[in-house]
DNA sequence: TCTGAGACTTGGAAAAATATTA
DNA sequence: TAATATTTTTCCAAGTCTCAGA
């Protein structure tokens, strides 16, 4: 029952429980009805499990009155508890005073991105170590020594054995394709069916080794751990004007095989070595140049101030370039986010003018104008991406709003007794299905019906429309307006209405925490976040239902002891039969306190199991409505971001009044 | 006007780090 | 203390959007 040292350092006592969402006690808005039925769509029940639910009081100290022994352990080491708790605040403090308020300074020209920059130059992985002689390639049946740049390649998939890639016959294709190229002409000869290939003995070293890892003592760890520092320290940052930033991705990517997603053609395509010759060095002219890699040279090295990477190279599976460049936390990152939440906030001041004119435009004479006023109908309601059109057969097939075509959507005249429905679905970005059953207006049911007369399956659904005239158009109506900025507007503001409507002054921190949870979930599910669930999901799962059952079970014994202690102590003036009654009375109390956390718990996790939050978090909701939500509700910030969203969103946090509003 | 390169944001999965529980 | 669950961080693929040049 001792608070770990960490725990201690950090001066936290434990974790608020789980929060779940009661959708059923608030009042829908229109939004919120059709987030809900989204979320029907998605067979996720949102209100069998919860609704019955009482609110839930849910607090640390009744956990502690639970337990015996709250005192002693913090006699053991108040000083040093005390201690760490200064060190702590004094590490806090000092954090804060190095912190580069560059919100406060006056912005560069248009265009330059710094005036100074130095660092290290990339991190490159560690070269391909050999394998002990004791570990065997097979082919047919006899063992087999590899060369060098085959062995290191054969080994990239044996890791790889047990993962649903290999099991792809396009995966498998292209991965033989270009392991044959690595190979020597005589292994060329010998090796020409992978299904004869036996990968067993890389296998097993791998996990082998995986293990060991893991099973490292303390002190091993430790060790690895500070080695691990010293690179981060030497190469995780930069100079740039003076202060000293974070860089976000100062590692090489080591050589691999890719892993597209969904049915993408290339996968499985060995991704090669970068070497010191393959990388560009942006940095300032009178800067220390990074040092190459002894006995190697940079491809080369410039000095333009007008981009903010620090180093690039060119990939070679798909021929696109690669970036080193800032952590979220720098200025870099954080003033064009700031400036990306300004241009949404801007947006809000026209939407209406804007909503107006593509109305308008339903009716126009121009098929073009009309399924642009289509396009950007679906973008406003749907939060749907924008939809570049992209190479085929180079990457898997994907949608965007602009690039739907006929077969993706499926028109109702009625549909569940609604008109004028249209359903969607279609693979969006990283192949995440889009489904939908929307109602839309009879004007745009009408043109929908228009542009897919005479069109096959296949065809385009917006032949005369592509991203570039969309957003030529949305930038002629304000400027810096593209078709992402409706999802981060929509985003935002639906966060702001939802935070509005689902507050209450009244409850205490939890429940306020689980009506900024609702809020985020709401958009989450309004820009399509999904996720697998996770593998462990079903099995989690029944862990959980098991505990719960073991817990009623000891609830109705509680119950039933405290009949007995009750019957005993009727009638009766004895003190001590008394005691025993409240005695039994609290812990059936707690029994039903944790049972009923429990149930939140599983109905949390249920209705999370293909939602992501994060991702509308960390890129859709403009932080500053977070912060005044904190500062209005009077909950503590680091409930709702942890240290590296503080840190990311440092400018909202500093500048943000109670009185913001998006 | 079209096209592709380039630069940057967004995205989920997996690994690693931590917290919790048995 | 070890096993397990949860949260955070890392990883890198896959989008968006702009711009230069034909």
């Amino acid at each position: 029952n001792e608070v770990s040292p960490t725990k201690q350092a950090r001066g936290d006592s434990g974790k608020e429980p789980k929060l779940h969402r009661r959708w059923a006690s608030s009042p829908l808005t229109r939004q919120n009805k059709q987030l809900n039925f989204r979320l029907q769509q998605s067979q996720i029940t949102l209100f069998t499990k919860c609704a019955a639910m009482t609110p839930f009081s849910l607090s640390k100290v009744i956990k502690e009155e639970g337990g015996h022994s709250v005192s002693t352990k913090k006699k053991k080491t108040k000083e040093e508890i005390e201690a760490a708790r200064a060190l702590k605040v004094k590490k806090k403090e000092e954090e804060e005073k190095q912190r580069w308020r560059w919100w406060e300074e006056e912005k560069y020209e248009d265009g330059v991105k710094w005036k100074f920059l130095e660092h290290k130059g990339p991190y490159f992985p560690p070269g391909y170590q050999p394998l002990p002689d004791d570990v065997k390639f097979y082919y047919n049946g006899k063992p087999v020594k590899l060369s060098l740049p085959a062995e290191e390649v054969a080994l990239f998939f044996a890791q790889m054995v047990d993962h649903e890639y290999t099991t792809k016959e396009v995966f498998r294709n292209n991965f033989f394709k270009d392991w044959r190229k690595e190979m020597t002409l005589e292994e060329r000869q010998l090796i020409m069916d992978l299904n004869k290939c036996d990968f067993g003995e890389l296998h097993a070293m791998h996990i082998k080794k995986v293990e060991a890892r893991k099973n490292l003592s303390k002190e091993e760890k430790l060790v690895n751990k500070e080695a691990n520092q010293k690179i981060v320290d030497e190469y995780g940052y930069c100079v740039l004007d003076h202060h000293r930033e974070r860089i976000g991705n100062f590692k090489i990517e080591p050589p691999g095989l890719f892993r597209g997603r969904g049915d993408h053609p290339k996968q499985g395509m060995l991704k090669k070595r970068i070497q010191p010759e393959d990388v560009i060095i942006n940095c300032s002219k009178g800067s220390r140049i990074p040092e190459p890699p002894a006995g190697h040279r940079w491809k080369e090295v410039r000095h333009d101030s007008t981009v903010t990477w620090l180093a690039s190279w060119t990939e070679n599976v798909q021929g696109s370039c690669k970036y080193v460049m800032l952590n979220a936390n720098s200025k870099l990152k954080g003033e064009k986010d700031w400036e990306k939440y300004e241009v949404a906030r801007k947006l809000k001041t026209c939407v209406d003018a804007i909503r107006a004119q593509y109305q308008e435009d339903l009716k126009s004479k121009q098929m073009g104008t009309r399924q642009r006023a289509v396009a950007l109908y679906f973008i406003d309601k749907l939060a749907l991406r924008a939809g570049n059109e992209k190479e085929e057969g180079e990457t898997a097939d994907t949608v965007g709003c602009c690039s739907l075509r006929v077969e993706h959507i499926t028109l109702h005249d009625t549909l569940d007794g609604q008109k004028c429905v249209v359903e969607f679905d279609f693979l969006g970005k990283d192949c995440i299905r889009y489904y939908n059953k929307v109602p839309v207006t009879k004007r745009v049911f009408k043109n929908l019906k228009l542009f897919m007369e005479n069109k096959q399956e296949g065809d385009d659904l917006f032949d005369r429309l592509n991203t570039q005239t969309l957003n030529k158009h949305l930038s002629s109506l304000m400027p810096g307006l593209t078709a992402k900025v409706f999802r981060t507007y929509n985003a935002s503001i639906t966060l702001q209405q939802q935070l509005k409507e689902l507050g209450n002054m009244k409850e205490n921190v939890a429940e306020k925490l689980l009506s900024y949870n609702r809020a985020n979930r709401a958009v989450a599910i309004l820009c399509n976040h999904q996720r697998a669930p996770p593998k462990t999901f079903e099995q989690s799962m029944a862990n959980l239902q098991a505990k719960i059952d073991s817990r009623k079970e000891q609830l109705d014994l509680a119950k039933k002891e405290l009949k007995q202690a009750k019957k005993e102590a009727k009638g009766s003036s004895d003190n001590k039969l008394l005691i025993v009654v409240e005695k039994k009375k609290k812990a059936v109390q707690r029994c039903e306190e944790q049972l009923l956390k429990m149930e939140v718990q599983a109905t949390d996790r249920e209705e999370n199991k293909q939602i992501a939050l994060s991702t509308s978090k960390l890129n859709y909701l403009d932080p500053r409505i977070s912060v005044a939500w904190c500062k209005n509700m009077e909950v503590p910030l680091d409930k709702i971001y942890n240290k590296t969203l503080r840190d990311k969103f440092a400018w909202a946090i500093d500048m943000t009044e109670h009185d913001f509003v998006f």
